[in-house]
DNA sequence: GAACAACGATGCTCTCCCGGTATCAACGTA
DNA sequence: TACGTTGATACCGGGAGAGCATCGTTGTTC
């Protein structure tokens, strides 16, 4: 098989068609340029050049050979470049979970974090539920996740993402969406509360629960729902009120009043950013650090 | 920049990971395959492997680079392939100059050889008159041409590539046309013949001219042409008889009648293949040798 | 037509890279 | 704790490749 310097070298001879002018162009002298083509063509077996003491030129295999070479040249450039990429983490791929809330509050700050600062990454994206994407990390198939709080075992790393408030929201028709101003906690009781499901969103399920008995109130759970945006569309056609992060609030509906709420004891729903202790991909770290800066 | 040598070395220790038997696969110890991988890591200033005693995994950076080299080795063998096939004429491009009237004859020969004896070459075709060959063949943008017999340069060589017979080209209406058997040239005195151009045609003009002459018969010239395939549509309407090679009765015409023609001194219509003499494409001179063997 | 200039090929020498052998160092296991 | 496994290191020898000097051929010029 033939070396990438004996393709460079004849590169150049074939673009100079003269050993002299291309061993100068390649820093070296004309000898050992003749034998490193001579060798060249010994080890494709195939005449490239035919050369008189007056001229030099390719022959069709010259020709055909120097377009394979040029690419090949081409390919190991980029090959070296890019691998430089992927190990400082500008470049590779990053697979992330999410969580469908997430979708309207930390997902969007990754996104764009990572388009600005690293527009060669890749950002695989994921829409898992929690147990799912803890899942998914502890077998390789997710690089990171973005997951309500919850245990983790000790090969997992943790941090806070974000914290936001939960908000009301109310059919337009209802007697507190004609309110001004926020709503208190103790305004709920026995209203009919569209609930989270236990199972599937067991996170805003207990959040709920221990905001409700720590006001001592107690509303009347008419729906069990697991997603938000399930929760706001039965809001919409006035099946009840319901509790939902504010971000939620992006979620246009025509007839959904969103309002702040007052509770004696401050509760927030948090979401975490999930990566394996283990994982040095250099492109996750990249992220990660420049997440830090943006996320306080 | 990296070495193809580094690259084959790379994709073992990957595969394998284990240097002791990626070493053995590539018959030779591990301590130059690690000095190797470490050079190339050098090289191209990422880690490819995390080793330890007891594993060697990929890093991000090594998992995007295996596949990189992988590309660069595959491509390098194939380039070495194709560079031989080029220099012995498997492979290869060449353009085939033609005339209307050789799309009948040898042509068809011509390109059922190439495609059955060199599958790999690509033929490139182009339809011109004779004198546009030459000229094409002089400036290196045609490297084989199917011409009429004509005067050629000292840089040209030209072999005979078919001769066929004239045959009568006849309206079926016409009384010639209704006879058994061959047809003397004699029973064209004072017919009504559609002649080839002096000028565009200038090759089949003058035969003809000449086997009238030799044959002391004189037709009545009724129309002059260029193109044999323009002749027969007029002797299809019955605008007056003609003399066209045999190949062009492929030509099939709804009311014209083909028949066998008498010759006091035989005359034939040929066709050579020209080339330039100092066209040393391998391509070439594997399609000549094929066509040798093919025509008579 | 002879001298010269230009250019690629060749012979020789030296250096440095690469591969092999022997051995070390670290880690896991019995 | 001793041993086995595995990658890293030290050292040595051979060969590939680079440079220098020179040759042989060919086209040019006076």
């Amino acid at each position: 098989m033939f070396t990438l310097t004996q393709l460079t070298s004849f590169v150049a001879v074939a673009e100079e068609l003269h050993f002299t002018r291309a061993a100068q162009r390649l820093r070296m002298t004309q000898p050992p340029l003749s034998r490193q083509i001579r060798q060249l063509e010994h080890d494709l077996g195939a005449q490239l050049l035919n050369r008189t003491n007056k001229s030099v030129q390719l022959t069709p295999a010259g020709r055909a050979f120097l377009a394979e070479a040029r690419t090949i040249l081409r390919h190991s450039e980029h090959a070296a470049l890019a691998v430089r990429q992927v190990s400082t983490g500008e470049a590779g791929s990053i697979t992330v979970g999410f969580t469908a809330a997430s979708a309207h509050s930390v997902l969007g700050t990754l996104l764009s974090t990572a388009r600005e600062t690293m527009p060669r990454a890749e950002i695989v994206l994921r829409e898992m539920v929690t147990r799912d994407q803890l899942a998914a990390l502890a077998n390789n198939s997710l690089d990171l996740a973005l997951v309500r709080p919850s245990a983790i075992g000790p090969d997992l790393v943790s941090t806070p993402a974000v914290k936001e408030q939960l908000v009301a929201a109310l059919p337009s028709t209802h007697e507190l969406a004609k309110r001004q101003g926020a709503l208190h906690i103790k305004e709920f009781e026995g209203q009919e509360l569209l609930m989270y499901s236990p199972v599937e969103a067991r996170y805003f399920h207990e959040l709920l629960i221990s905001v409700f008995r720590s006001a001592h109130v107690t509303p009347v759970y008419s729906q069990y729902l697991s997603q938000v945006h399930s929760i706001l569309a039965l809001v919409n056609v006035g099946l009840g009120v319901a509790l939902v992060p504010e971000t939620a609030a992006q979620l246009r509906h025509p007839e959904v009043v969103f309002k702040p709420l007052e509770l004696p004891t401050p509760a927030a729903v948090e979401l975490d950013l999930v990566w394996r202790r283990t994982n040095d991909d250099p492109a996750l770290h990249a992220l990660l650090h420049r997440l830090r800066e943006r996320i306080p």
